[in-house]
RNA sequence: GGGCUCGUAGCUCAGUUGGUUAGAGCGCGUCACUGAUAAUGACGAGGUCCCAAGUUCGAAUCUUGGCGAGCCCA
């Protein structure tokens, strides 16, 4: 192909060559290089300065509105393959949604709080972090999290994201402090919101509490023990099956953590295994209960004999008798032995010692059991004095051996032995850590109460895509125990709580909604800087309050001057569940509640979904989202999951250096995104081939269009021809690309249009008009017919493509508006402002017919074609000829004349000859010593040198040629 | 250990309610073309449908059990 400045103007040459001036070879500045890389940025460029994100949104949007809401990405590090395959999806959806007359803005959001980037400023400053106040920290988090909104909005925005960077919302942002607070007022008001014990890990050298991500697993030496708990022996609750009722009987349990045993409040037992009652041979001790398997083995590692197992009683069994035991510290007390499904047969006695206030499943079993939620243990590790005097005062780390001393005293000590296990240290001093309870606030979200039925609900009114997504959202909130929504740190939205000196605390809707407003005008920060009076504005607050034993009382009067602020803040879930209220309502009300679609990793089930569903279970009718598709995760190319140290990540930023955002773009549009979804260097380089395949079509149908003016020049193909046929073709694929569209197949569009190129384009349709389009007068009507299809290819392939190759389908379009009368027509001078045109209407069933009774006769001959090539070394096609035979009777038949010259052209043949049969047949013959070759068209047939005038021309090309010359 | 999910050519995907010899495109190999030219066309070779057992006249498809992988929990 030449471009249209180059026109070359050849030296005078053999006559055979001038006649390559008389022919329409294509012409085009669209290259058939992309350089991508270079160009991209440019394309980018000129959206931004021509606005065109904020020119969409004026466009006219026949279809309403419709609401993608981005779940936000953490504001922590560079891009990843995760973010590629979100957002590009996300991007994928927008533009399509608007393309089809929706009105479908995207805001782009970012998670700006919470422990991970707490952690990396904290790595940062090193020991200096100790010295600042809370408001410095937050300041340096601030800092930190908007460097990587910054990077990564860069990067989103390199992949071709279209959306409103200018205003993305950010959980940092006061406005969505504030809508984040009112939702917490709305849940208050619920009553949903409670402060209750619970155990957390801490370190009680720093004194701190410590998440789960600042914990560091090491070896560590313990004392474990196997203890004799007093079991209080009754008959009624003594399984038959154990024989004879002693008069007493112990508990065997199993602890590597003897400093819980004074917060003991239960012993768990598993439903389904089996425990029995073994006498021993030294007859002065009482019988032992412990798990079946077990037995054996313990009594062995004690040095001791069995003399007698009795029968076997389920855990189920056993406890449906209630039975209960003497506390070993404290015999005046009475507990239950409970039921719980962790209890293993792994190690132990498979009877579990229980402390609610030290344990989560044991806070767990304390909840569902109404065990008190016991913790003697202060926050600098030593007990406090609700413990036996021997304890108090002291460090847990000494009351191990001051136990075992007393255990062995009171024969309640069966066995001791030293072990070695991996044991959870904090991260910043390297000590042991501990489970410890402390007041927490929590959301009534789990169990059977409101907010959950209202989840329940929620979720059968919701689309979850694919269906599978509901059965595991339900399945985690089956389970689910309240949520914990406080949090002992400093980066995040504070749980705006005022502590009295007697401690009465004030929250309350009335209060939320007061420091929401305060929030939305100074900023969460000023929970750190601001006294209470000035956050109240006043001397004196009359609400309701909590009592320090968690009863409500109402018109309870606060002195603003004695308050004190609460240190906690909100689970970072917390925040980003509250997107729906504080975006969709606070920040951007353009969006609206609820929104059409959320569209997240599977992963977010337990996540993001999660919290929004929950948050609007509390206080709304209608659940958040209408929609919600997930896709899966990005493995390596063996299918093993990427990780920064296995080595086997991908750079996306390489990725878009060597690729071209348009590449990485069509490979998110290729994978079934449903599952797990390999990737890699090779797998990229693939795309970049169908990218390539994709281009050169455009390329050609552009390069055919040169002197092609649609609004002078259309001609509607006639029925008995190839264009008939791709009519056809193309009413089929519009209607299956946007079907795959609205179904969010999009591997399915890729492989649409990417056959499309391959098969209908490429290997047929192009193949088949070359002749006519090269050699024709340019008037020609079969040639404009051709031209007027290629048209309709060209616009509609850049269409359906723009939602996927968004610089490349806004390359072409620029090239397509310079295609003459296209300016004026097409209007829009930006694809991505386009709304889909609307498909030509596919031609009669029968003219689609036909062609299946061709196209097997064209296969056939292209097979011969083959074995000439290979038998007599014929090289070219069109020094070959075709004769058609055709059954009489056919409905064809009259209609060969038309179709012997599309069959003659779909083989690329020099010329054919039809003659009626009895079945339908091809014979190729190779015409090398038979015809003359046109030198114009190298078409090889009998009517080359017809016209004297032209001796060496066909009578086509004589005929064209002698116009063309009568022209000028 | 539990919940959810996946496993069909080298790659990306189709395979309807079980039904002939399991398909497509790409890639690969060979050839052709040199007027889509760092492009294009043709032909060809590629599969233990993860494994095993079961149901059935018949299984890629249904059942069970393994193996491998991912996400979320414990």
């Amino acid at each position: 192909m030449t471009t249209p400045e180059t026109k070359p103007s050849l030296p005078a040459e053999p006559a055979a060559r001038d006649y390559k001036h008389t022919l329409n070879l294509p012409r085009t500045n669209f290259d058939m290089k992309a350089n991508l890389t270079q160009r991209e940025p440019s394309i980018l460029a000129r959206w931004e300065t021509h606005h065109e994100y904020e020119s969409l949104r004026q466009r006219p949007h026949p279809l309403g509105k419709w609401v993608l809401h981005d779940g936000p990405p953490y504001a922590n590090g560079d891009i990843h393959t995760g973010h590629l395959i979100n957002k590009v999806l996300k991007d994928i959806i927008v533009r399509f949604r608007n393309m089809q007359g929706w009105d479908s803005p995207y805001v782009p959001g970012w998670d700006c709080h919470g422990l991970p980037i707490e952690s990396a400023v904290q790595k940062e400053l090193g020991p200096k972090m100790r010295e600042l106040s809370p408001a410095q920290i937050r300041q340096h988090c601030r800092d930190y999290a908007m460097k990587f909104v910054r990077i990564q909005s860069a990067s989103f925005q390199r992949l071709g994201i279209q959306g409103d960077f200018k205003h993305p919302y950010l959980t940092l942002d006061p406005r969505y402090e504030a809508g984040v607070v009112e939702v917490l007022a709305e849940l208050v008001k619920n009553n949903l919101v409670y402060r209750q014990r619970k155990p957390v890990h801490w370190c009680t050298t720093d004194q701190t509490a410590l998440a789960e991500a600042e914990l560091e697993y090491a070896p560590k030496k313990d004392t474990s023990v196997y203890v004799r708990f007093p079991l209080c022996v009754t008959a009624d609750t003594w399984p038959a099956a154990w024989g004879p009722v002693p008069a007493a009987a112990n508990l065997l349990i199993w602890t590597t953590t003897p400093w819980t045993l004074p917060a003991n409040r239960a012993v768990a037992a598993g439903p389904r295994h089996e425990y029995v009652c073994v006498r021993q041979a030294d007859g002065g001790e009482p019988p032992l209960i412990l798990a079946a398997k077990l037995a054996e083995s313990v009594l062995q590692l004690a040095g001791r004999t069995a003399c007698q197992i009795s029968a076997p009683v389920t855990g189920a069994d056993w406890c449906a008798l209630r039975p209960s035991y003497r506390h070993p510290l404290e015999s005046t007390r009475t507990q239950p032995v409970v039921l719980a499904d962790y209890v293993t047969l792994e190690d132990g006695t498979g009877l579990v010692h229980t402390a609610p206030g030290h344990g989560l499943e044991d806070y767990q079993t304390g909840r569902r059991e109404n065990l008190e939620i016991y913790c003697p243990v202060l926050a600098n590790g030593k007990y406090d004095d609700s413990v036996p005097e021997f304890l108090r005062g002291q460090s847990i780390w000494q009351a191990n051996a001051i136990l075992v001393e007393f255990l062995q005293a009171h024969h309640l000590l069966f066995h001791q032995a030293e072990i070695d296990h991996s044991y959870p240290h904090c991260w910043r001093c390297h000590k042991p850590t501990i489970f410890r309870a402390t007041e927490q606030w929590f959301v009534r979200a789990g169990g059977t109460g409101p907010l959950m039925q209202s989840a329940r609900r929620f979720v059968e009114e919701v689309t979850w895509i694919p269906a599978w997504g509901k059965n595991r959202i339900v399945g985690m909130l089956e389970s689910r125990p309240d949520w914990c929504i406080s949090r002992q740190r400093w980066w995040g939205v504070p749980i705006p709580a005022f502590f009295d000196p007697r401690g009465n605390i004030l929250l309350s809707e009335k209060s939320l909604r007061h420091i929401a407003n305060y929030f939305g005008t100074h900023g969460a920060d000023c929970w750190y800087q601001h006294s209470p009076q000035q956050i109240l504005g006043g001397d004196t607050w009359i609400d309701s309050a909590i009592t320090p034993d968690g009863q409500a009382v109402s018109n309870f009067t606060f002195k603003t001057s004695e308050l004190r602020q609460g240190a906690d803040i909100l689970d970072v879930w917390f925040e980003s569940g509250a997107s729906h209220r504080a975006v969709l309502n606070e920040t951007h009300p353009e969006l609206g509640y609820p929104a059409n679609l959320y569209l997240e990793g599977s992963d977010q089930h337990r996540g993001w979904f999660q919290a929004s569903l929950l948050e609007a279970a509390g206080y709304r009718q209608e659940p958040p989202f209408r929609q919600v598709l997930t896709h899966g995760f990005i493995v390596d190319a063996q299918g093993r999951k990427m990780s920064k140290s296995q080595g086997n990540d991908i750079k996306v930023v390489d990725a878009l250096k060597e690729n071209g955002a348009d590449v990485l773009r069509l490979w998110v549009c290729s994978v079934d995104y449903q599952h797990d979804m390999p990737c890699s260097k090779e797998l990229f380089a693939r795309t970049g081939e169908a990218y390539r395949k994709l281009r050169n079509t455009i390329r050609y149908l552009l390069g055919n269009l040169f002197d092609f003016d649609i609004t002078r020049d259309a001609v509607d193909p006639q029925p008995h021809s190839i264009d008939t046929w791709m009519q056809h073709q193309l009413a089929e694929l519009q209607s299956q690309v946007q079907q795959a569209y609205e179904r969010y197949e999009f591997h399915h569009v890729f492989k649409l249009l990417y056959e499309f190129c391959n098969v209908d384009i490429s290997s047929i349709y192009a193949k088949a008009i070359k002749d006519r389009l090269y050699c024709e007068l340019p008037g020609a009507a079969r040639r404009r017919a051709s031209q007027t299809m290629c048209h309709r290819l060209l616009i509609t392939l850049v269409e359906l493509l723009a939602p996927v190759l968004v610089f490349t389908a806004d390359e072409a379009w620029q090239a397509v508006l310079q295609l003459p009368g296209m300016k004026e027509l097409a209007g829009d001078t930006n694809i991505h402002r386009r709304i889909f045109s609307r498909p030509q209407p596919p031609p009669a069933q029968e003219l689609a017919r036909h062609w299946e009774t061709l196209m097997p006769l064209i296969q056939d001959g292209l097979k011969q074609l083959d074995d000439l090539k290979r038998s007599i070394g014929l090289g070219n096609a069109l020094d070959a000829q075709a004769l058609i035979v055709f059954p009489a009777a056919d409905v064809l038949a009259p209609l060969m004349t038309d179709y012997g010259p599309e069959i003659e052209d779909a083989l690329g043949l020099g010329f054919h000859r039809i003659q009626p049969g009895d079945q339908w047949t091809i014979t190729i013959t190779d015409t090398r010593e038979q015809y003359a070759s046109c030198v114009r068209c190298w078409k090889r047939r009998p009517d080359v040198g017809q016209n004297p005038a032209y001796p060496d021309l066909s009578a086509r090309d004589a005929a064209v040629v002698h116009h063309l010359v009568a022209e000028k």
